[in-house]
DNA sequence: GAACGTGCTGCTCATATGAGCTACGTCGAC
DNA sequence: GTCGACGTAGCTCATATGAGCAGCACGTTC
């Protein structure tokens, strides 16, 4: 009423003692007693200016966090921690950089020094160990085999001696590609002492880090680096996502592959037995594996960009 | 220190409940249960939310009316009214539009069925008239002369004549000039009896309205029709403003003048007994006559727009 | 003119809230 | 290791607050 129905004394009243309420935090008997009036007057002409939009509350961030999707995401999908950086998504390698550092600001956050934290294989798990702060002694499992890439980002060896060396924790890694061409080589290389070690700690893994590509061509690096076969393989079995090297369909149940049987990567129950699996997916092509892994309660926090978080609350 | 210090986490965290405090209006016991805290660690965030400017609280109206800056005047002057209207000040033919629409809107507002209105000569207050809506059987008092202008606007006597007709009330009013040559002729005038039943209802008047000059050429009608004499002797004598008749020093002090003996018009001690006397002065150059006014004590109300509410605000 | 509905005011009472206190855990200095 | 300083979490209790209700003035209908 104290705007569309009332009067210009009410309004500026009402404006007036809004000020005092919000902006000047003084309780409404004060405010009763300044202006000669009683508490519950001065209380509906209060709720009559925020019902009018005269007191207008905004929540908003100066940085790049955009406080209103993440609220919404971190809610929608029942997530531990949500971070949406607003950041304009023009192109993979900055927006790795950004995702990245924030993705190391909230691992840093959450981070106590009983905690070990894993990490899985993905670019931007590399862009955000380049970001990590030191941890308080954290020891850093490694959960996935090593990509080659040609564009010399760090293999997921190197982060974790990285990560584990500047956190002056104990670095559970070990030398094994993601994918051999058999499953007895993968047998092999899992009972290879440094990865069975690695393995072997991973039920005391309490935080971790993962990226997730849709199994497109160009929205996975494990797709693109696959053999035809393989591809269209995973197609037909329904794999929609891959959580690095975990493959979810798209309602977000793990896909039991052929080609999981020639990987050396933590599977489906070991992932869900984390306590805390943060994924840092970007790129909007990339919703529908993103919806798949937040669907599969797999991953309990996700970090990512203001267009992607958009396209998963739009479903 | 939601902000600054803290991290990503707790920012959204903050967020989260910022929004379902502020914008959902959910209380704080409530907030605490829904995420698994207590009240006392949601109010803290709450309390480092609105510090860190998190939550933003705005007040503002989205007409014409500028509620701060009438808030402002109103505090500052220790009016019992204000409005300022926040309309571009071109020309004085708008401004006085304008203003006599809102003073007509704020009187309506105001004046109840036991109120007797006065009604001093002025141009703003002839704006206002035209946009007065009926007013509830209201007793309508001329308090000053006509002036004769060539522009065609209505005298006081019309205006007075008018509302008081639209209202359905007593139109206590006189045909006499606001100036004439010598005191004999104005103290005839003034036992005339017309005259003399029109002010003898000042006792009874509880609203008036009146218009605020400069003593300077241009911005006092009154100045404007003086002889040469008449505007030195004010101006030596010290008169700054010219409240519809009623002349007062830079201060605020009434001031005596000759002039006064030869004009038919309501006296400062009894504007000063009016309970509720409200001024539309516009056009910045002003300034120092309305804060003449102000200080004066005699006037409890002002409807003006923002450059003039600025100019008064700094001094 | 009586009966009724409507809208506004200011009350009671149960609940929410903030100020200030204590306990405890952490950190750094000695 | 011990101590003190500091910061934080969660308590008590006085106070602030909102929901709901009764009284009242006013307008409206029959």
């Amino acid at each position: 009423m104290a705007v569309e129905g009332a009067g210009l004394a009410e309004v500026v009243l009402t404006a007036s003692i809004a000020r005092r309420y919000y902006l000047d935090g003084r309780s409404k008997v004060e405010i009763a007693e300044e202006f000669g009036l009683n508490r519950f007057k001065v209380a509906r002409l209060l709720e009559a200016a925020r019902e009018s939009g005269l007191v207008r509350i905004e929540i908003r961030h100066p940085g790049e966090l955009d406080v209103e999707l993440s609220g919404r995401l971190q809610e929608r999908f029942a997530l531990q921690h949500a971070v949406v950086i607003d950041t304009p998504d023009d192109n993979a390698e900055s927006l790795r950089g950004h995702l990245g550092r924030a993705a190391a600001q909230l691992l840093a956050e959450l981070i106590t020094p009983q905690d070990v934290l894993g990490m899985a294989w993905a670019r931007a798990v590399s862009a955000m160990a380049q970001a990590l702060p030191p941890l308080p002694g954290t020891p850093v499992v490694q959960l996935s085999g090593a990509l080659s890439l040609p564009d010399g980002m760090d293999a997921s060896v190197d982060v974790v001696r990285e990560v584990a060396a500047r956190s002056g924790g104990q670095a559970h890694y070990f030398y094994a590609p993601l994918t051999v061409p058999d499953a007895t080589t993968a047998r092999v290389l899992r009972q290879q002492p440094e990865v069975a070690r690695a393995f072997g700690q991973l039920p005391h893994v309490t935080k971790a880090v993962a990226g997730v590509g849709l199994w497109e061509p160009g929205q996975s690096v494990l797709y693109d680096v696959s053999t035809a076969e393989d591809r269209e393989a995973l197609r037909q079995a329904g794999v929609c996502a891959d959580v690095s090297g975990v493959f979810l369909s798209a309602d977000g149940t793990p896909v039991h592959t052929e080609l999981a049987e020639r990987m050396i990567v933590i599977n489906a129950e070991e992932m869900r037995s984390i306590p805390e699996v943060i994924v840092i997916p970007y790129g909007t092509a990339k919703a529908p594996a993103v919806l798949a892994t937040l669907r599969s309660g797999l991953v309990d926090g996700i970090v990512t960009h203001t267009a992607l978080a958009r396209a998963l609350l739009e479903k």
